[in-house]
DNA sequence: GTAGACTGACCGACGGTCGGTCGGTGGGTT
DNA sequence: AACCCACCGACCGACCGTCGGTCAGTCTAC
């Protein structure tokens, strides 16, 4: 094969590109290393030349597409314009709990749209690697906010490491489990949206309940662009009931 | 090989029992089928006869293991000296936590001592596989008890069936976690014991917030069982995971 | 006799290895 | 300035051991 030699950070670049890629077509345990070299283009050797194994490859994956949210988020917590420290600890979660929808309506197409393929049974491990390194960045940002608010007696909570245990498990393992459920029915759009608008609505009401503050303090508005993206999420679900194309040349 | 032939169910047994060893062992991954068949003192082919392939052998592992509890769970609501329909929604939950716990702690040695080695990456899948399974066993138990408390207003809870789902992630997913932390910091007994309580705790008054009754409506006591059963959980703890005494804090 | 429990050599695909190749680059020589 | 060439490391791809899975056939209890 024609040897291309290309600048070590590119080369690297573009096998995390079409690793993604084939990840969220095919899989990441069924893409085997031969097939991602062959579509990149490059010889095996040069995926272990980049990478020292299969699973180090999917750390650079995760790493790569769950950092774009909190570089974002993390920033945005040290901008002026945000509540900063002086703020209450109600405006600071309100604010981040916004500024995390926000990133995920801007970044749709390319991040939270094609999340559906991460709860095939063959991508497990790639999503639980990619919850828990969200989880890892999660939880410095919210900490503080808790603490603050049990000190100055804005939220109920007795223990605040724990309590935020509990916040980050409410919005990453019963937010997945809502989804699940919601994709299980997924034949009916409209038991789709309104499916996903309770779960979203329960797990906002427990994080309110859990915090010990009134009912409604972070309950979002359903308002129409809400619907609007639980619908536009409902029509990326449909494709993954499609044919699989898989067997192709050897 | 002498060729031995034994009533189907004893030799699918045999299968079962040395596969369960052997993934708490080197874990359900590393544990090829010639392995297993070897150990067994069996052919390969014989494995095959009785699982349709490895994962097929991972699904009746968790049936096996998983059912235990739930058939004694399952059996006891029906019971005559249970809290039947006409007790109250919050002594039915906590009869329900009371027998969950008493489950544990009388099947310690044989389910829940081996619980740590689920936790190696290796068994992530198995796992997850688990977890999923005792979650689908334990809706339709819980379910019944939320709706009568929402209805005679034991609870305060608007959506009994998303309420439901939060509950169910309080307790495996949240209690997943907690005990992760927990055993991340196993090289202190001490703050082993202390942070799992803590977990446990935590967990606890989630529950109560989110159905809306007093706190202290679940807690259990923190008498001298319970840190007992801690203590041996944490002695229980996979040796690999734990550090080397070497590496002991100073 | 025969149903079906059991055998084990065999297969293709996989993740991973390794000795070797070759394009680009920079310092020394002319 | 033009040339050379030693060296670095990106890149190659045949090869390896192991895995899950198959199958044509054998043995045995009834």
């Amino acid at each position: 094969m024609a040897r291309v030699t290309k600048e070590p950070d590119v080369r690297r670049d573009e096998l995390l590109d079409v690793a993604l890629r084939l990840s969220l077509d095919v899989g990441f345990e069924s893409m085997s290393v031969d097939q991602l070299t062959r579509e990149v283009g490059v010889a095996k050797g040069t995926f272990y030349h980049y990478f020292s194994s299969k699973s180090a490859l999917m750390f650079a994956l995760v790493r790569r597409f769950g950092d774009s949210l909190f570089n974002h988020l993390a920033a945005r917590a040290q901008q002026p314009d945000s509540p900063g420290e002086h703020a209450s600890a109600t405006e600071r979660l309100r604010d981040f709990i916004a500024a995390s929808s926000a990133w995920k309506l801007e970044h749709f197409d390319d991040a939270v749209g094609s999340m559906s393929v991460l709860y095939e049974p063959e991508n497990l491990a790639l999503r639980h690697s990619l919850f828990s390194h969200w989880l890892e960045r999660t939880r410095p940002l919210v900490l503080p906010i808790v603490v603050q608010g049990a000190q100055d007696g804005t939220f109920d909570v007795a223990d605040p490491e724990a309590t935020t245990e509990v916040l980050l498990s409410l919005w990453y393992d019963t937010g997945d489990r809502v989804w699940q459920r919601a994709v299980a029915i997924s034949a009916d759009p409209e038991a789709f949206v309104r499916q996903t608008l309770a779960g979203v609505l329960a797990v906002t009401r427990a994080m309110e309940r859990v915090l010990g503050t009134p009912d409604g303090t972070f309950t979002p508005s359903l308002d129409d662009d809400l619907q609007a993206a639980v619908q536009t999420l409902y029509e990326h679900t449909s494709p993954k009931l499609k044919p699989s194309q898989k067997e192709r040349r050897a």
